[in-house]
DNA sequence: GACAGTATGTGACAAATGTAATAAGGTTAC
DNA sequence: GTAACCTTATTACATTTGTCACATACTGTC
């Protein structure tokens, strides 16, 4: 595997560089010190995995991400940090990074290195631990338990993603009369005010009281 | 590892106990056919990685996964499947498991359960592509792309908790007239139609046209 | 058959929401 | 200093939304 290493610290990339390259199948074909760096080293080495810190001056590993990924989208980019913000955390997943880990981690780096360079994705314990909080949905079976009827439950999606009460009405076949009694129903049954409260609702989870 | 597998075929439970037994830090120490078996069988061994298929029936791996993880949130759990459901995805990140992998990547199960008996957490490719959009996200900072103030900012992040225009005024310090008009601008902007549109992209980077 | 529940509809009303026009004080940039 | 923009506000108006009360019809179950 040819890797790349960039963090901001010269001791980390070189420390990092002794202990992978231990495993035969790592080569650590560049090491740089900022984002601008990750990205050029990118560009001409074409690495199996890009190992990169994401606090860095000059330009952050998250945004040397965004960029790499926007004009390759298969790079196989694994973030390492000392902290955990959850900012930081949906941000490198929705650019599309292939793994994200604490610096903690280190014995585990290589493993993740391989994984990461298969295709695979890897998350450290901690973003893990995070990754239930950060996800969308509460998908129709979730509503079930709260009471919702079919119906309902189809109305509540299409709120969810944005419709008015005609063209939920159209959507449904349904009068748009029919559609407000629907909201109204479940407003009640789920203890909220209006239809902004349901979408962020069956997009979070979130319930007042 | 101690690892426990479950699988409704009894093909693969085989295939995959010689597969992995191959690696000697792998032990199987035991296999079962449904969800069931792999409560009981959760229970009795406490394996370091439980690997399952979701199709199951009598109990599906999902469910097998919500029990077992209700009652010990240490589980490692690393689901198989064929299928690529969103929802399924979805639920089983909420559960908490540690791993999702297409049964097409058996090459790299072993390797997967080195990473889950870790802590890590490790998908595969497939489902690694999904997850950006699966995400909650919009982040202050994404907004100022569209050319948000930061008052527009503010008031768009709390239109996505669910407030009214009155609380939001509150909140603010604001009239509540000023915060119609924040609104209207945010809406233009963006080219939504409503506050509920303006949500459902906070939430989740959904646009329209 | 009576009863509960779901599915559907209506009409009327109050409140919340979105738009438009307009204005004035502030900051910043050229 | 003037243009551009942000912040804040008001008024008036049209539309959408949510609630209520009530009605019909179809499904089951006891």
């Amino acid at each position: 595997m040819r890797i790349v290493i960039v963090d901001d610290d010269f001791f980390v990339t070189g420390a990092l560089k002794t202990i992978l390259e231990a495993n035969e199948d790592v080569t650590v074909v560049g090491t740089g010190a900022d984002g601008k760096d990750a990205v050029t080293l990118y560009q001409s080495y074409r690495p199996d995995v890009l190992l990169m810190d994401i606090r860095m001056k000059e330009m952050s590993g998250l945004e040397a991400s965004k960029e790499i990924l926007s004009f390759d989208q298969e790079a196989r980019i694994l973030l390492l940090t000392t902290f955990l913000d959850d900012e930081y955390i949906v941000k490198a997943l929705k650019y599309g990074v292939k793994g994200y880990l604490l610096k903690q981690d280190y014995a585990c780096i290589a493993q993740a290195l391989r994984a990461v360079c298969m295709g695979q994705s890897v998350f450290g314990t901690e973003i893990t631990a995070k990754l239930p909080g950060l996800l969308n949905t509460k998908s129709a079976s979730d509503l079930k338990e709260y009471g919702l009827s079919g119906k309902e439950q189809e109305v509540a999606a299409l709120v969810a993603e944005g419709f008015s009460n005609k063209e939920i009405a159209g959507e449904m076949f349904l009068s748009e009369g029919t559609v407000r009694n629907y909201i109204s129903g479940i407003l009640e049954k789920l203890g909220l005010r209006d239809r902004t409260q349901l979408a962020v609702f069956y997009l979070t989870g979130k319930l007042w009281e």
